[in-house]
DNA sequence: CTGAAAGCGCTAACAC
DNA sequence: GTGTTAGCGCTTTCAG
């Protein structure tokens, strides 16, 4: 805490608190003389205005509250990248909460937030969540929020999103296009919408290439894991052997899946092609190396970033906020788990 | 912003601001009646103070910086996390910022945290950083620092380390407990002071054995990556073809040694042992299953906040500060990418 | 037991 | 061109 403040340089200099903090803020009406006093000594002492002075008088803390889900994950880990690098950027700092996937953590943790004074809240839906009074309550309280990856229809208010259903199409469409005829699809627990987006193309892509959606072969996966994706290789292995294609809703699974099934003696992908979903760094090491969907944290947290920003500016100069949803695009990552386009039958 | 404040609950319940305070705080001198009734309103309206009235007024905010090198790192999430939980379950928040691994970057960031006002700093240093007048200069400002990782040992404060050395040593013994002969090793760019130290520990256990420590087997990964791992393994293959087992200070670096060596026909660990460092998920997934030394940054980043938070009480309470190094510590995870104890020749 | 008032550091409207 | 003052929301000393 550096001892400068604005009443010490106006004692040493003979003036008033009010001329010192207009030479510091740019004010026409300083003669040049004393603002370049004002300056200088600023310079030596290092001045820096003490923050929670600007806040309490100012009313803003250039500060976002950001809510993730799990700090340990990949792709949340970018989104944090995204939001601290974009926010220092625009002279912001990010505040960083977990809401390890727990409505009743959410609501806490959101009341910290709020607790703070922060100007904004970043925030993705923990997976249990299915009430949103907590959420328009803050909203209405005049505390923008603005949700990234899991949102819901139900709260008008900014949104950045994967195109969950539109990359899980393209997904299961490149496994067709390879030659796969019977597709098996992981997906995550119901809840999330991004589950059942993915679901949705998955199934659109199956039906319109005239394959039987069938239910008995979209397995689920419950909490996301490796180890779900070799019990599911036992399962494939034991009662599914005319499975040629899996389309998986994250890397994780489909990576247990693929040691499970090499584990089985299944040649990955003659035998069984495998897609994930979210490119992981561990899809580039895995043998072969995992195709994947590629989703940028990075760029959702920087857009998610900015919208809020917007709507903080524009409610500040009282400009009537209009809410937008940005579609961040997530593309196909081919790599070694897919048959070759063209190559096959 | 909620508008609840004392101004205005004074105002509704007929009271002066002080008493509310006072009643709110726990103040003895306040009946019971007023204080039943300061509580019953500032439930009702949801009332929480303002924080930054509060740290102007307490001259502490509450906010802690922790600055780390890279935010997509999954050993950094893991200090984040560590951080983050044990802070908040203190009263504390966390700015985070990234150093990019850059001198001016670390410098930057540090006054921006001083800007902040914040109450403390944690942080790593940058691998290029080769002065701490900047740090220094801090904590002599009253502003406690306490470092994670990469620390220094030419400034006096609180640290947070793993005993690299150590862990290095240990690692380096199970290649040689189990019949590994020619050991190489392959260290980090010469700065950090956990490259050292492992290099240090490698050398200590080689040496100890008998063995020849040999410079030319020493390899340099200068960026940390997958890529070096797999050159490190082209060379070996092409120059080195008598080394039977490697220690990498870094996992992912190991892992492209696997990947690179498997490619070029060697069996792991039957022709060449590996042991990686840092036990990141990723070692869990290879093929076969990377041997690795566990650093918890987890508690890492936990115990470095509570020797920081320690320190800010001390000082509030002038009680003398006593510095603390507190090692965490690392320990090898046996797994399949070296030979097993005992069954070797 | 309650109230009045000062002050944390800053900005901005107003006066001179 | 400069100074004075009020006030952001809070705690705490001092009076009463």
């Amino acid at each position: 805490m550096s001892k400068a403040n604005l009443t010490f340089m106006a004692e040493t200099l003979g003036l008033s608190v009010g001329t010192v903090s207009k030479a510091l803020n740019g004010y026409k009406d300083v003669s040049e003389k004393t603002r370049q006093k004002v300056l200088d000594l600023a310079e030596k002492l290092k001045y820096s205005p003490n923050s929670y002075a600007l806040s309490l008088r100012n009313q803003e803390s250039k500060t976002i509250g950001l809510l993730v889900p799990e700090i340990v994950h990949h792709f949340f880990s970018n989104i944090i990248h995204g939001v601290v690098q974009t926010a220092e950027a625009h002279g912001y700092v990010v505040i960083i909460l977990e809401s390890d996937e727990s409505y009743d953590v959410e609501k806490k943790q959101l009341q910290l937030l709020l607790d703070r004074n922060v100007d904004g809240i970043l925030m993705s839906l923990a997976d249990n969540t299915v009430n949103y009074k907590h959420i328009s309550g803050i909203i209405n309280g005049g505390t923008p929020i603005t949700f990234y990856d899991k949102i819901t229809k139900s709260i008008e208010t900014n949104k950045v999103l994967i195109n969950d259903e539109k990359a899980a199409y393209n997904a299961t469409k490149h496994l067709i296009n390879t030659g796969c005829k019977r597709i098996a699809h992981i997906r995550g627990a119901l809840k999330p919408q991004t589950t059942i987006d993915r679901l949705k193309g998955y199934r659109k892509a199956i039906e319109e290439s005239g394959l039987v959606y069938d239910k008995t072969i979209v397995f689920e996966s419950e909490n996301f894991s490796f180890e779900d994706g070799k019990k599911i290789a036992k399962r494939i292995a034991e009662d599914f052997q005319d499975i040629d294609g899996v389309f998986a809703f994250t890397d994780l699974t489909a990576t247990g899946l693929l040691v499970g099934l090499k584990d089985r003696g299944y040649k990955i992908p003659e035998d069984i092609s495998i897609i994930g979903f979210s490119n992981w760094f561990l899809t580039k090491i895995t043998t072969p190396k995992l195709t994947t969907v590629n989703q940028s944290g990075y760029e959702m947290g920087k857009q998610a970033l900015m919208l809020l920003l917007k709507e903080i500016e524009d409610r500040k100069n009282k400009i009537e906020v209009i809410y937008k949803t940005i579609e961040i695009p997530a593309d196909l990552v081919i790599r070694d788990s897919t048959k070759k386009l063209g190559s096959s039958q």
